[in-house]
DNA sequence: ACAATAGTGTCTATGAGACATTATACG
DNA sequence: CGTATAATGTCTCATAGACACTATTGT
């Protein structure tokens, strides 16, 4: 038997934050299988391109941007049935986006568009093959980093103020988060965010703009559960 | 451009506690490329074969065992040059178990052993192919993960003491862990262990068993770092 | 009795979580 | 001066971390 019969395929799951919800990018699927029914964006990787680099690859050319984008792989689905086109075998990558334009379909899509991932979780919209699963593993694999990570700060602008990423939190968690207690904790960690000097001036008074410092972990963490 | 031209392999990083340290299975390959030298154990998925159930199977050959072994993705690696004989991309595992009997050298090995993972990770032993890659990623998600998770009981056989579960702790982290603390956590922790109502006896006082509870998340965690 | 291991209680210090007021800008 | 948002301080309670002795068995 020859072993190299297989397709590899990249799915992204792009998450951005739009309206204080957190929103999902799905594709409206133009060819079959599935054809009409929305799916995650991605594509086959090519016979001599690194696996991350199809990732990135399909990142533009459904976003138009990929610098800046934080990209995380999040795990591989390979039951031989997934797919009805063959033996596809699919590397799932998390993708983090400050608010973004409309995105583009690509050259197999009807049309793409921004989801609330609320719309998908409770099964209101129905997911192609197994992009349910990759869906769920990759949101909760946001959930969880946010916690003792800097992963929060992938969707936001360059520099920020404390309460927009505040904001972050309380999209992806959908929890509220105390102000007092989220300054306090974020401020205090050493090196984890650092204040560019700047303000921002938006309707009340102006908030300090801070940016990415050198310390990627939050320790001790948040928590979401308010145990 | 035909897709389907890639084989999927399956990796293994199995990891078990001899001699009060952890230790990793490793093969010495015997045959072309890097024959002689040492490598994780793995093989090609089939054709009609889920990647989960590649990984078992190869679990299985190398350890004669494969039931009651905790194993997990970590996660894929896809560089296009990563190994000679053409586009490979491998699915990584990672498998814990009890203290084994020595493993079963598979038909493209010569030889198969427990290694010390200390003598890999200063170096002292070569891998071949990104093999040390993928053992520092998945020894590096064992670590981090038995701070928040029942994964330690991985290691022990079904019922176990307070202490040997202790002797875990120390032997992943190589720090040592103060009894009463830990104690206090453990059984303290709701639904985390359960006495099993019997004791064991070897050498001093005998010490109660327990068995793994219905609650695999340890709230809140533990922490290796002593901060 | 001695050796070996299990099991436990207390104190201190730090951080989580709850909560209301003052500060700065714009119109 | 009203409105909008940012920024902050204090108190209480829980738990992490340090630490030494008593209990139970086998030899």
């Amino acid at each position: 038997m020859d072993p190299f019969s297989f397709a590899v395929a990249a799915d992204l799951v792009v998450l951005t934050i739009r309206d204080r919800a957190l929103h999902v990018l799905l594709v409206e699927r133009g060819i079959e299988p599935a054809a009409r029914a929305w799916a995650l964006p991605g594509g086959f990787v090519l016979a001599d391109e690194d696996v991350e680099a199809a990732a990135y690859r399909e990142l533009a050319e459904e976003t138009g941007v990929a610098a800046g984008i934080h990209l995380e792989q999040v795990r591989t689905y390979g039951h031989p049935a997934r797919d009805p086109r063959g033996r596809v075998v699919s590397v799932a990558w998390l993708a983090l986006a400050p608010d973004l334009a409309e995105p583009f379909a690509g050259s197999d899509a009807r049309s793409a568009r921004w989801w609330p991932v609320a719309a998908v979780e409770s099964g209101a919209l129905p997911l192609a093959f197994d992009h349910v699963a990759i869906f769920a593993d990759a949101v909760e694999r946001a959930r969880a980093k946010l916690e003792y990570s800097a992963l929060a700060m992938a969707f936001c602008p360059p520099e920020f103020t404390i309460a927009q990423l505040r904001a972050v939190y309380e999209a992806v968690w959908g929890v509220p988060v105390d102000p007092r207690n989220f300054h306090r904790k974020i401020t205090g960690a050493p090196g984890f965010v650092e204040p560019t000097g700047t303000l921002s001036r938006e309707g009340g008074r102006p908030a300090q703009l801070f940016r990415a410092g050198p310390v990627g972990q939050l320790q001790p963490p948040l928590t979401r559960l308010g145990h």
